[in-house]
DNA sequence: TGCCTTTTAAATATCGCTAAAGTAGAACGC
DNA sequence: GCGTTCTACTTTAGCGATATTTAAAAGGCA
């Protein structure tokens, strides 16, 4: 910038100000600086920008798992939304580990991010009470209750409801589920899942909810252990609600290695309804969230936040969840 | 910063440097300002640091697609290894949109990454070529004969010929072959796909090779389209090799909604041995490239790249693809 | 004691950019 | 012809850190 004010003779305020379309420059001397520009091939360095105007155009996504379909998806559509409006987006991967969570949290509100998108592994909210105080804030998909915060993410309990009235629907008599770790979205649709099940009048013996605590495996592998762990229940479940696509192609597998028919043995219904989930052993149903619009909502919101001139009251939207049938389940 | 130095008497730069672990700080005074920093939370302004120091200790990572399962396992490798050394990544996922992914490109520079790490979908290299002596620059997965730069990447044609010939050996005698966009990888698997064939004095007969510009859909229902038209050959294929997992995916999809049988009626090889290829429509065989592995090489070698000390001759790695077979093959 | 080295810290000068205030000169109004 | 308003810049002062230079105090040694 510098050596193109000089070129010119002009001051590195005009030349900046041409930069950002500021008014009162010539269209002359703004001619001249673009041209000059141009031949240099200069770009501005958005870190020093960022320094004065205390905005870095960065956002931070902290996701459980990447490789996740259903948080890829989110991601990209996140990334589309934000390239738009000039943002990049710094995503973290955590898999699904709270200490480190909390490490990558800080690390970003270090780097100045404008603003955080977070879908948390946390198992409560002692570690993100203050972020807030520090940096916009969006939580996505799972939510906390005692945290009053800007959410973007789907009714929980109405996808377990949908997923397992479907089942019933089908005509299954003993329905299990395989539940995920121990954040708010398992916790909804397992809610969703019994109520289901209580309002037909179904009541399922012990031992036919599978919840594993996080391990360090992914769902897929998770939803495999569990699933082999239910087909040795007597009698064996005809059905299964898996609180998420992963784990539901991992029970999949299970149920198929175990010389099973899918759907007329066991009827499988997962949640997500990511992608490729067409192409699975079997099409699978699911409930489908809507991922993609949770990432452009989620998105939105937060550049709605970082804009905003005043401190703007917390909002929370829910995506009304949709089933998506496919021959998992259909009977 | 500064009010910790005022609050102690002492000067910005020495909170600086015991921030740094300067040598030339009494234990006395690092204690004081250490306890300082715990107290008010501090956080060094990466942004400012980045200014004078000229490292952002932010590399850039350029993607074709998010979404497909192995970039993300690649980019959640990378984004690990990195993370140990106290770098993150700034994602950009380009939607195989050549012009798309140079602004991305632009963008990423004009943010002083440390460096890049691009798979490319550039068709040529006329706008790679001066990225590097911008920013150091490592290629993953996709190369360029006329660009002498990093790269690390699997010898494309070994995978097609591994894919290929195990088809042969399989017993399959019309092997179709389904190509991706017009880039290395595909050009490469192509080679080694004719090359297997010639060798085993097989000539397929027109058509048998299909190839997609890239459409703007994703590879898996290219894969499905491309599949449907090689199924109406008379006589049809009974062994298709796919150039990618997703394309496989969407090619068993076509199969299957036919009503053939794989790998009775159609065998199938995938490339990429994604995550989740166990839990397809039939559980596919697939050449593996080792994508975490990749990830994690590449990672290494940008940091390396970023912290050498003076200009590295271009390296090129590439690692030994290896076959895993399950049902979609094994006759 | 005096001179030199070492240790510890302070001062100064950037990094590349922008916000805010200041300043010539032209144009306008009456 | 004098104040007033505009226009098109320039000047000055940081943003929050670090690199480099300089200085003061302490210690070593003849």
């Amino acid at each position: 910038m510098k050596d193109i004010a000089q070129d010119l003779g002009v001051s590195v305020v005009t030349v900046s100000k041409v930069l950002r379309n500021h008014a009162d420059i010539s269209a002359e001397t703004r001619e001249k600086v673009l041209k000059r520009m141009k031949e240099l091939n200069y770009q501005p360095n958005l870190a020093a920008r960022g320094l004065v105007t205390g905005r870095s155009y960065i956002l931070g996504l902290v996701l459980p798992d990447l490789v996740h379909p259903f948080f890829g998806q989110m991601a990209k559509r996140m990334s589309s939304v934000l390239r738009e409006k000039g943002y990049h987006l710094v995503i973290s991967s955590c898999n699904e580990d709270p200490e480190f969570e909390r490490q990558e949290i800080g690390q970003l509100l270090a780097r100045r991010v404008d603003a955080l998108i977070i879908a948390s592994s946390q198992r409560n909210t002692d570690s993100l009470r203050d972020i807030e105080s520090q940096t916009p804030c969006v939580f996505i998909d799972r939510s906390f209750a005692d945290l009053s915060a800007n959410f973007v993410g789907v009714n929980d309990e109405a996808v377990g409801l949908l997923g397992t009235e479907h089942l019933i629907q089908a005509g299954c008599k003993l329905i299990a589920h395989i539940g995920g770790a121990e954040v708010s979205t398992a916790q909804g649709r397992m809610k969703g899942y019994e109520k289901a099940l209580s309002r037909h009048g179904l009541k399922m013996p012990p031992g036919y909810i599978a919840r594993r605590e996080r391990g360090d495996e992914a769902s897929d592998i998770t939803g495999f252990q569990a699933m082999q762990e239910l087909l040795r229940l007597i009698p064996r479940p005809d059905g299964v609600f898996c609180s998420n696509d992963p784990t539901a192609m991992g029970a999949m597998k299970a149920i198929l290695d175990a010389g099973l028919r899918i759907p007329e043995d066991v009827a499988v219904v997962g949640c997500g309804n990511v992608r490729y989930a067409d192409f699975l052993r079997v099409p699978l149903t699911s409930v489908d969230q809507d991922c993609e619009g949770m990432g452009e909502l989620a998105a939105k919101m937060a550049v709605d936040l970082v804009e905003a001139k005043r401190s703007v009251p917390p909002r929370a939207v829910l995506i009304e969840p949709k089933l998506v049938i496919r021959a998992s389940s259909r009977l």
